[in-house]
DNA sequence: TGAAATGTTGGGGCG
DNA sequence: ACGCCCCAACATTTC
């Protein structure tokens, strides 16, 4: 007796690694159809920005091709999910479809529905965790809530055991005569212009490379990772978030590689060890992000604390502007920015510091700063983008305190010391001394003479006044916190 | 996964 | 020798 069909629709799990859905679907025994949608229409305001959309095009070409060596070719459609989903199911002759869980709230909607409307059809579907350490539905406090606080939720994620990634398919039968798109006539590559130049030559996608990066990380990085992960003029990071964030690698597989590491260490509690679990902790905010946007899915345009809602913010376009472009005339944020519109990335400690210049010094809705990032991130993620700017704005689940300014000039002599990353991403001020590199306004004539720089002219003067946008954001936050007592 | 303001301590200069 | 002041260094609290 022959086995009908399965196919496989793919979505934010690009890998046959550790790939639930496609593992189950190559045992079930019957020939294998994969289909990726491209699924705008679903998706709403959260449509893959422009740098997500490069990426993709490159991972969707990655998949096609490691897939083809497998025997199964990858079926492009564009349109609404729950027309075309069915739709290949019947052209293949499928018996059964299975996918990996999204937690975006969107997609979440669709795919009960979906699974709903399958049924009916009298298919078999099953979907399976390809993106998570844990389901969030699983993760609970004692009171049998979800958690709200990290640290509880770090020590609980501790307490478990994580499952295994599950081997990759060997080869398989696949479904003859399916009907694609051109993955070039999806169009994800920028043309006119072409301002992907800076993502081509920091960033390859696809499973092989994020599994390079990993493997990269745990040979040369991850031992210093406690001490340097806060250092953007390193490459002290693993770099891994676009990769987890299209599904090219999964958090089980860093899990699993990262605790053989730490076996290889012996189990010692030394400058590595600590480095390591500094290392699974972030790969724990991750998942903190996507148990918060399953309970929560407001969370991308709410905040969480509802009083910041009556948030005096500000309205200022040019001063948003400047911030996008890199203008704001603070060479740390400067810097980040222009890195982010260059590279599609942007280095976590630096997220912060735009973030709370963004929220706190231009008083700009952190919305704006969401949409922005979700825009030009190639690891752009509804669950981490959320998140975070809930994070760094003071409203968020344990987020900063409201008062938690970041001074932009500290930061950058903090965490950029001798000023590489700064005169790196912003050229003209290369020529200053490390003392004036961080504060060129504070720099004595002759000095920006001798470096080359005219403030405002070559290089901005500063946007607003640190000091003064502190005291107006704290005078803000009074405000609110006025409401909430009320 | 801050920074600024304020408080405390202790060494050294000096009358 | 002693008390006083200054102030850097560190600690605590406040935003």
């Amino acid at each position: 007796m022959t086995v009908s069909p399965t196919l496989v629709w793919f979505r934010l799990d690009l890998r046959l690694s550790d790939n639930p859905a496609l593992h189950a679907a190559a045992g079930r025994g019957g020939p294998v159809a994969a289909l990726f949608v491209l699924d705008d229409e679903d998706a709403g305001d959260w449509s893959f920005g422009g740098a997500q959309r490069w990426w993709l095009h490159g991972s969707l070409a990655a998949l096609a091709e490691a897939l083809a060596k497998k025997g199964v070719a990858l079926v492009l459609r564009r349109g609404r999910a729950a027309e075309i989903v069915p739709a290949v199911a019947r052209e293949s002759g499928a018996g059964a479809v299975y996918w990996n869980r999204c937690y975006e709230p969107w997609r979440v909607a669709r795919d009960r529905q979906l699974k709903q409307a399958l049924a009916d059809e009298g298919l078999e579907t099953e979907s399976f965790n390809a993106a998570l350490l844990h389901e969030p539905w699983t993760v609970k406090t004692g009171q049998g809530g979800p958690y709200g606080v990290y640290s509880p939720f770090w020590r609980a994620l501790q307490q478990r055991e994580v499952a295994p990634p599950w081997p990759t398919p060997g080869a398989m039968t696949g479904v003859e005569g399916l009907e694609s798109d051109a993955l070039e006539d999806w169009q994800l590559l920028p043309t006119r212009p072409d301002w992907a130049g800076g993502l081509r030559e920091t960033w390859t996608p696809g499973e092989a490379a994020a599994q390079g990066r990993l493997g990269a990380f745990l040979q040369h990085a991850i031992e210093d990772y406690g001490e340097e992960r806060n250092r953007p003029d390193l490459e002290s990071t693993s770099r891994l978030s676009p990769h987890l964030h299209f599904g090219e690698i999964g958090p089980r597989q860093v899990w699993a590689a990262t605790q053989d590491f730490l076996e290889r260490q012996g189990g010692q509690p030394g400058k590595a060890g600590k480095s390591a679990w500094k290392f699974l902790s972030e790969l724990a905010w991750r998942e903190f992000s996507y148990h918060l946007l399953y309970h929560h899915p407001a969370l991308p345009e709410q905040p969480w604390r509802e009083n910041f809602r009556a948030f005096p913010w500000s309205d200022d376009e040019a001063a948003f502007r400047a911030w996008t472009k890199g203008r704001t005339g603070y060479p740390i944020v400067d810097a980040g920015m222009r890195q982010l519109w260059q590279t599609g990335w942007l280095h976590n400690r630096v997220r912060m510091v735009v973030g709370s210049f963004l929220v706190k010094d231009l008083l700009i809705p952190w919305q704006r700063g969401e949409a922005w990032f979700w825009d030009t991130l190639v690891d752009a993620d509804l669950a981490n983008n959320a998140a975070s700017w809930q994070w760094v704005s003071g409203c968020g689940a344990d987020a900063a305190p409201y008062f938690r300014i970041f001074n932009p000039v500290l930061q950058g002599e903090k965490f950029d010391p001798e000023g590489t990353y700064v005169r790196h991403w912003v050229p003209e001020l290369a020529g200053l001394p490390d003392r004036w590199l961080h504060k060129p306004w504070e720099a004595p004539a002759e000095v920006l003479q001798d470096a080359g720089v005219r403030l405002g002219d070559s290089y901005p003067e500063p946007l607003v006044d640190h000091q003064r946008a502190r005291q107006k954001a704290l005078a803000a936050f009074e405000e609110i916190k006025k409401d909430a007592a009320e």
